[in-house]
DNA sequence: AGATGTTCGACTGTTAACATGTTGACATGG
DNA sequence: CCATGTCAACATGTTAACAGTCGAACATCT
């Protein structure tokens, strides 16, 4: 056994599962595990350094979160995305994220504005840079803030079940929108703006326009590649 | 049992994680585990004659479904609801049923009707009989079928994050709502008969009627039970 | 040769023992 | 009397070994 991740990360507060699922859930979001791959406990527990438990648990979560699937005895695979997945995050993103939006306006802390901001100007830093990973993780991040700013545990929750599958479609979407940059940094200006200034309907349709774009870029991008494989 | 109500109860391929789970859910939903009880995994797989394996993992599903509660090695319990717990949850069912409601009247097929038909019928001969628990079973099981005939999976999962809540909910006010009989079954036949004559505009006021007045009812006895304790 | 029954390997589900973290109580010192 | 430090009991997190199941390759029969 390769002794080196122990060592590494002495101090750890939070369990193995937690770290286990991080590292899973960023291999796949890198590209690193493919679409459709096969994970064997027993090889991610020896490659991970760590028993079987924490991967199984880890997998579990994964699971939930609609990264891998499985069956009863058949094993785990990484999740392949088609255009019908497409359609339903996002059409429920839409509910979900206007509600989230709707209640940021009424309750969002000055912390959670403070952070909001901040993200926005990274973005425009990034976008600037043309570092498109780094906006990349920063638009789900702002995202991640305005749920977070609504203050509704469980609308959270829901969130988080579709919000790493919001990560792989922008993921997937990088590598070829190239005014993607701007897209970002602007919209979500107005996003921030138009909760600062409490304006719910002007909101709401931003939402709306917000989504629908992103939705409508990434149906761009799979019919390509339905075409090309 | 032909209208599949008594749906999870194959089990006999399944593994032991998902017995262990239906138990313990309808111990919680049935009242025999109190709520802010305290969980014990060497003590519940004691009980139930297995390994703290699948308590283990049930309860990790359990704490998904937001019926029980806990933090890093301080133990597990049986969630208390309070009101707050009561808006989010009805406000997010609002927003995630109107949803299921829109795609229910474009994409039901033959069979979701007839399914809903059925329990539409049996909360009927239900009702009339003062049934009450097979009444609130039968409540579930009809906006769970909306649901499954919104054809919309990460919709469905949505609603399995919040379906426990609202099966809890339905079973506290169970006590004292004399007429819920009568509202069950006037207002889920009508939710029904707006899908059957695809009227979308009637529809989504009916579901927010619907839910609005279940959440207002809720809210009644949940100010009784603060003001008794 | 094609279909069918059997065996084997690999994987997951499960279990019990081990390690670690938390909590509350009790003793001790200011 | 209050604050603080130590400790012991308990619960969870983790590990490695055991058992059941599935799929595929192989052998056998028609």
């Amino acid at each position: 056994m390769n002794s080196g991740v122990r060592a590494v990360r002495p101090a750890k507060r939070t369990g193995l599962s937690d770290q286990v699922t991080d590292q899973l859930r960023d291999a796949i979001l890198t590209g690193e595990l493919a679409k459709g791959e096969r994970l064997s406990e027993v090889e991610l527990a020896y490659r991970l350094d760590v028993s079987r438990g924490p991967v199984r648990e880890a997998m579990m979560r994964l699971r939930h979160e609609g990264l891998v699937r499985g069956d009863w005895h058949r094993g785990t695979f990484v999740t392949t995305i088609n255009r019908r997945d497409a359609e339903e995050l996002y059409s429920l993103r839409t509910v979900l994220e206007r509600l989230a939006f709707q209640r940021a306006i009424v309750g969002a802390t000055a912390e959670d504005l403070s952070r909001l901001q901040d993200i926005v100007d990274e973005i425009d830093t990034a976008a600037g840079r043309a570092d498109v990973v780094r906006t990349l993780k920063l638009d789900v991040a702002f995202h991640d803030a305005i749920y977070q700013a609504a203050h509704h545990d469980r609308l959270y929750q829901s969130w988080l079940g579709i919000r790493s599958h919001i990560a792989l479609f922008l993921l997937h979407r990088q590598t070829d929108d190239s005014n993607y940059l701007a897209i970002a940094a602007t919209e979500h200006r107005e996003l921030l703006n138009a909760i600062v200034a409490k304006r719910s309907t002007t909101g709401q349709a931003l939402v709306e326009a917000h989504i629908t774009s992103a939705y409508e870029r990434l149906c761009v991008r799979l019919k390509q590649e339905e075409l090309a494989g």
